[in-house]
RNA sequence: GGGCAUGUGGUGGAAUGGUAGACACGCCAGUCUUAGGAACUGGUGCUAACGCGUGGGAGUUCGAGUCUCUUCAUGCCCACCA
């Protein structure tokens, strides 16, 4: 063993060691039980970030303090390696996005294998390659097949000016990123997943999800967003045709139907131009043509004043019989609901400030007699007595809902409807580094899917990427005009690609079984091995990604290819890392390169300082002092493991049986309540800030007792002790400074890997301290402190407590009301 | 506007309702050094002191950083969802 430490040399050799000896391999089969450790696998950006080195990290430690702790554990990783930055790589400097992101791969696998991290590699998977994304293109035929999967009519970025379609992350102030010119909305049509199918089952089980943070799930609630409601049919007087119309309206605010004054349809409200008189045709076509053009930033601005315009025609209330005015005003959203409003200015902010703007009548119906409003300056949306309502009069507006719901169910003119806000998810993208959409359109036929024998399509790689104004999948002259596989005859390729969400949706099921190459994963092995135990990511992933795999999961239970309903079990959303107070971006300039930190301090520090200073929920403020901190702090590890090499003989098994004297037993006691504390601390939510922090206080101590006992490493009695303390301690560390500790086991004698050693356990009755201290308040203060055998009992403490000097003096002349006392604690003295 | 989270020394942060500030960073003093650094030792919430202290105000309790209500501030997410 060499005086001075050496990461570099030291680290360098341990992850050739274990990278040739497959020390981090994993088998399916184990009479252990399975752990699964996941950290959210990355886009191949081309170099680690500290975001990376934490989350990485955290993950890291799990996985082997479950190894040590008799799990069979399974720590993948791999590349979500689809999407927009290669394609715009390749556009700008003319690179293939293929080539951009294998190099990238390489580099990062390095850095990884750098940080020191347990991953099993024979299991990682790719999505950008053909072996990955032929499932991801088997499973979409799944949900198609089962009905999961559709084509229609949707909404998309347009610019004009390249005349090609954009993503949103690619709309910027809602212009175009790279031409500047104005964005506008274009009907194209899409494929979606049915998502919404399943809004109730994926919010309902949000409350099985225990080892989920409160915060994600009410993100994912809100996102799901959940209402309840009526729809009313309200028919139309004057329809210009003279047919039989009506207009039916969702609303939370059933109870507010009698101060009905207008109605209000979204522009793109299906039905509109058959509602439009003549009169208003131009203006309506007008308004609707500029609500077409407006940007969706523009269009959803609260700050904006509404706008709207009437159609002319009028519908009946039939709770009233009261005939009101059909307005379209954009302020009503065509995808929620029904896309049209029943407008109660006088109880609802919007309709209020609309019928101000444009003169329209109000009717109050809801009246608070403590809090009482005329609706003349606001609405009044709070609870209340229902007043103007008819037959309804009198009763409570929550009451309310309810019964007038139920009349219109009764009259045939509405029902009960429970509401969300989520919307189906669009996976199109008009992109070429992407899964291709494994259909085809026949001549005769329609939409075909592949057949499963012909997957995967692969991606062309005959593409011209400087073209402008459409996707260059497009530019291919292998990729199209397949023939159809039902009737053989002309058919067109499908030139969409799959979000690439789609992509990672599902990966976390392929680690199972991730070289098979019959089938996307093996039931059983997906079943053994998932839910993920612990899944550890970042928390901008809380609803997209989170919320498509969940959904996913649910799918593929459906189609019968696995057994379970959430794929997550526990998930740790590690909070940010930061410099200075904001968050480290190339932008900002302050970003700290972990290729630096591992050449001058080696993994070990970094790894010890990304989880020393905060909890790992918590944001994270990197300082340059603190990773010096760190630095100095293995060092003086190293120094006691050199100390006891030089004096003692590590290969000696330790033998404490009968440790006698005082100095030797506290230090077996530190130990010990080192081990509790520690196993506690992680076992407990993660906490390796005070992990940490207790390596430190027990090297601390052992400092402490060397001191103190220098002389006597000759004397077999403290070596035995120093060996025990100092073994417990590498072992204790070993998730964490993987290659400190790994060269200190080998170099002090110990056989095998440290890494596949137990974990230290520790012995109750030793961890905890041989006397305790009383604390001694008096009306809820401390007064004083008092050294006392732990084994005293209540009454005897509180004799203690009022036998102490100071305590005499301070309750001298006043009366003792009552005593109150926490064996083993404190003695609280209540006076008056 | 809605939701969630967080407010503790100069800083990062510790504290099953029971000694607030563990462990560090920083700073101060000292030992060792030609010097600096490293290492080691001691000190370090505020206050001259009585005492006061966990964003502010109330409450529950023998006892509150911790529980309840309220208020302010900061951060993140969603946001015309009827």
């Amino acid at each position: 063993m060499k005086e001075a430490y050496f990461p570099q040399e030291i680290e360098k050799k341990w992850q050739k060691n274990w990278e040739d000896n497959k020390v981090f391999k994993t088998e399916d089969e184990s009479d252990k039980p399975k752990f699964y450790a996941l950290s959210m696998f990355p886009y191949p950006s081309g170099k680690l970030h500290m975001g990376h080195v934490r989350n990485y990290t955290i993950t890291d430690v799990i996985a082997r303090f479950k190894k040590m702790n008799g799990f069979n554990v399974l720590h993948p990783m791999g590349w979500d390696s689809f999407g927009l930055p290669a394609e715009n790589a390749a556009m700008k400097h003319g690179a293939d996005p293929e080539k951009w992101t294998v190099e990238n791969i390489a580099y990062m696998t390095k850095q990884l294998k750098m940080l020191g991290l347990s991953y099993d590699w024979d299991r990682e998977v790719t999505t950008c390659k053909p072996d990955y994304y032929k499932w991801t293109q088997w499973l979409f035929l799944q949900l198609y097949k089962k009905g999961l999967a559709y084509k229609k009519e949707a909404a998309v970025n347009w610019c004009d000016e390249c005349g090609t379609v954009l993503a949103n992350e690619q709309v910027i102030d809602g212009k175009c990123w790279r031409c500047d010119h104005v964005v506008e909305k274009k009907y194209l049509s899409q494929w979606f997943l049915k998502i919404t199918d399943y809004a109730e089952v994926l919010l309902e089980d949000l409350d099985k999800l225990k080892g989920w943070g409160d915060n994600v799930k009410t993100m994912q609630a809100n996102w799901i967003g959940k209402s309840q409601g009526a729809i009313f049919r309200f028919p139309v007087v004057d329809a210009p045709s003279g047919e039989k119309m009506e207009v039916p309206v969702y609303t939370t605010r059933p109870d507010t139907v009698y101060g009905i004054t207008y109605l209000v349809v979204a522009p793109e409200y299906a039905d509109i131009e058959k509602l439009t008189t003549a009169e208003n045709k131009e203006t309506v076509e007008a308004y609707r043509a500029n609500a077409r053009k407006m940007t969706e930033i523009e269009r959803l601005s609260t700050e904006r004043i509404k706008t709207g315009v009437p159609l002319g025609t009028h519908c009946k209330n039939p709770f009233t019989g009261e005939i009101f005015p059909l307005w379209t005003a954009d302020y009503a959203l065509a995808e929620y609901g029904t896309g049209a409003v029943m407008a109660v200015p006088t109880h609802d902010e919007r309709d209020f400030a609309f019928a101000k703007k444009y003169n329209l009548p109000m009717k109050v119906v809801i009246q608070n007699s403590e809090n009482p409003s005329d609706c003349e300056h606001e609405a009044y949306t709070d609870e209340g007595i229902l007043v103007n309502s008819g037959e309804f009069n009198g009763m409570k507006n929550t009451e309310a809902k309810k019964a007038i719901t139920q009349k219109a169910v009764d009259e045939g003119f509405g029902e009960f409807k429970t509401q969300y806000r989520l919307r189906d998810w669009l996976i199109s993208r008009q992109r070429y580094w992407g899964a291709p959409i494994p259909v085809v359109y026949c001549d005769k036929c329609g939409i075909q899917p592949v057949p499963e024998n012909q997957l995967p399509v692969m991606l062309p790689k005959d593409v011209d990427f400087s073209v402008v104004g459409k996707s260059p999948i497009t530019t291919s002259k292998t990729f199209k005009d397949p023939v159809c596989p039902v009737c053989g005859g002309h058919a067109v390729r499908e030139t969409d690609t799959m979000d690439t969400f789609m992509c990672s949706s599902w990966y976390y099921l392929r680690y199972a079984d991730a070289k098979n190459d019959k089938e996307c994963f093996n039931k059983d092995k997906v079943n053994h091995w998932l839910p993920v135990d612990q899944y550890v990511g970042g928390i901008e992933h809380a609803i997209l990604h989170l919320l498509y795999s969940r959904f996913i999961t649910k799918a593929l239970r459906d189609c019968n290819l696995l057994d379970f309903d959430e794929p997550f079990k526990n998930l740790l959303t590690q909070g940010m890392v930061l410099k200075d107070g904001s968050k480290m971006s190339k932008s900002k300039g302050n970003t700290v390169d972990p290729d630096e930190i591992f050449e001058n301090y080696g993994a070990d520090t970094a790894r010890l300082f990304i989880l020393s200073d905060s909890p790992p929920a918590r944001d994270f403020d990197w300082s340059d002092a603190g990773v010096e901190g760190c630095y100095k702090f293995l060092n003086r590890v190293w120094r006691l493991l050199w100390l006891n090499h030089k004096n003692t003989d590590f290969s000696k098994d330790y033998d404490l049986s009968d440790v006698k004297e005082k100095d030797n037993d506290d230090l077996i006691r530190t130990v010990h309540i080192a081990i509790k504390g520690i196993t506690n601390d992680i076992s407990n939510d993660y906490q390796f800030n005070t992990v940490i922090s207790k390596y430190r206080e027990l090297v601390n101590a052992i400092y402490d007792w060397v001191n103190n006992k220098n002389k006597g490493f000759y004397i077999d009695e403290y070596k035995n002790t120093y060996n025990f303390a100092v073994k417990t301690l590498i072992r204790l560390m070993a998730p964490v400074a993987v290659h400190l500790t790994e060269e200190a086991w080998h170099e002090l004698g110990g056989e095998g890997s440290i890494h596949a050693q137990e974990w230290p356990v520790w012995d109750e009755n030793l961890a905890k301290a041989s006397s305790i201290t009383l604390v001694v308040q008096i009306n809820g203060k401390v007064k004083d402190k008092i050294e006392a055998d732990e084994a005293l009992g209540q009454e005897e403490l509180k004799a203690l407590a009022l036998s102490s000097e100071k305590i005499k003096e301070l309750t001298a002349g006043k009366t003792i009301v009552k005593t109150i006392v926490v064996p083993k604690k404190l003695v609280n003295i209540v006076v008056k």
